[in-house]
DNA sequence: TAAAAATACTCCATAGGTATTTTAT
DNA sequence: ATAAAATACCTATGGAGTATTTTTA
């Protein structure tokens, strides 16, 4: 079993070609002159090849010597990069995040964690993909998805926690007879045209309304299916109907449309982060930090300091 | 002084990611399997970071250990080249070649012994220089030039071979009256004007020419000094005057200009090429081959079969 | 003659081997 | 029950040290 080139020798090398002297190289390195011209000397032998012409007096490297410096040199801050990128990886500082969202989220909370989170970990590549609910519970299943911003109950038992939970406020044209009134009841929607998300993007809360009607005494008539909600606010302002939207949309404003909240106990849009708990998977990886479990501190960090949930 | 990552570890890694079991890992890279656990445990220790999730039944790579692998694989094929490289470059096989040249060597003898050269040895990077020969001797001395096709004698001692040795011929418009003669005395051109190469591309050569028209009792009427040969030609067949040129260049045949030898011994054109004797230089660097030294050979296999000087 | 590489040795850390145990499927 | 990794322990190669010699500029 022949012996093979090790970095160590690599090392060596790089350090007699760039001082030719073996003494201070040696001293460079930590070691001892005679034990640096015994693996100079190896390594020589395991190439069949002489890379420095050397007297007692002068040290200089041969042709071959000098076109494998230019190797080695680049070798050598490669396997340093390499072992920095693995530190960092087990940091969780370098990776990929797959995240889910639905709409809704897009609107609201998302932007705002997703900025922060490449503020922090500008290397950690993120793929962000538009997927209702149910949709994405699937691509965590699969593993596709690490995360995903998605709207509760859920279907299976993931790790999750709320990140908003709004009230939702009414949106209408500015010329429709209710804009004047401040405040409004369920009651008098009875005979307006709706606007309605389709009831996959958020099934709860699509029958939270069904009901508030319901109670009301009347059947909701939806004129028109659409999403996302700045569509709906389109649709709004061109005099289709009325909608329910998320109390955050009202910060992107538009002319000829105006919100009004509800007197009675609204329907609420709450979303939640959900998550495969990693502890539980059987490659708990101890010391291996994911960038999920960074992402879930910025989610942490974000909803602390004063950036309680708008409950009601 | 903390250990260091060595190829080693690398190599094992690499086979352990890929199999994914360690038995089989070990029996590829001729180890037992202990041992490979071991230098896996230690690689992991050096790194502070977990490569692999493992049971005893059951091994994966983390998601870091992915990562790792990539830069590793990448890593030892580098490694690899690198070694292959330098003991190409160590057989004279790969590496840089400086020739210098004059004119008459580029139409007689470089072409054929580049291009035998190149065809045995692609890997060799040529740099031709065209200079005239003291030029040439000078380049050599500063280890600019490895090799020189120039014109003896020569000022210093170098390494030397003869590689051609032609007489020259008379080459002169077809209109001209002499064009009738099958040979031409040197005393028919007595009243000639002359075209002649400068007299710093072979001083040898040019005295040689002088000393025969003084023998015939003649000083020549040189209108035009000129270089290259083929533009010589040019001249003579615009009927500027006669010149004299190397045999080999009638192959380049060129219509209106003809060409005739001397009844008298002629001038030759004589080429050698010039080398430093690397066996006198201090890095006399024992087993490893220069390429100058396959490119004697080349000159050498096409000095021998048949290809001899084509003397008088 | 003096600076620097090579030799000659000694030592011990560790790569690698053998035998056995543990554990997850 | 069994395949496969881990553990325990042993061996010996060779990396690294100290002391000394050799060489050439």
């Amino acid at each position: 079993m022949a012996a093979q080139v090790e970095l160590r020798h690599l090392r060596y090398f790089a350090a007699v070609a760039q001082t030719l002297h073996f003494g201070r190289a040696a001293e460079q390195l930590g070691i001892t002159q005679p034990v640096l011209s015994d693996q100079i000397r190896r390594l020589e032998t395991l190439l069949s090849v002489q890379l420095l012409y050397r007297t007692k007096r002068v040290v200089q490297l041969t042709e071959p010597g000098r076109i494998f410096l230019a190797d080695v040199s680049r070798l050598l801050e490669h396997t340093d990069t390499a072992i920095a990128t693995v530190q960092r990886a087990a940091q969780g500082k370098l990776g990929k995040l797959a995240i889910g969202y639905t709409g809704p989220a897009l609107y609201t909370v998302l932007p705002e964690i997703v900025r922060r989170f490449r503020d922090r970990y500008p290397d950690v590549q993120l793929n962000l993909h538009e997927l209702c609910t149910p949709d994405q519970e699937a691509a965590l299943l699969a593993g596709e998805l690490h995360i995903g911003f998605l709207h509760p109950p859920l279907a299976a038992p993931w790790q999750q926690r709320e990140v908003l939970s709004e009230p939702m406020v009414v949106a209408l044209p500015d010329s429709h007879p209710l804009a004047s009134q401040p405040e409004l009841s369920i009651q008098d929607l009875s005979q307006e045209s709706f606007i309605l998300f389709p009831q996959t993007v958020g099934p709860k809360l699509y029958g939270e309304i069904m009901t508030l009607c319901a109670q009301a005494g009347f059947s909701p008539k939806v004129v028109q299916e659409a999403t996302p909600q700045p569509t709906m606010i389109g649709l709004v302002a061109a005099g289709i109907g009325i909608a329910f939207v998320s109390t955050s949309l009202q910060s992107i404003s538009r002319p000829g449309v105006v919100y009004r909240s509800l007197q009675e106990a609204t329907p609420m849009l709450k979303l939640a982060i959900a998550w495969k708990d990693s502890s539980t998977q059987h490659h708990n990886q101890s010391s291996v930090i994911s960038p999920l479990e960074h992402f879930l501190q910025v989610v942490d960090d974000w909803l602390q300091p004063g950036n309680q949930l708008p409950n009601a």
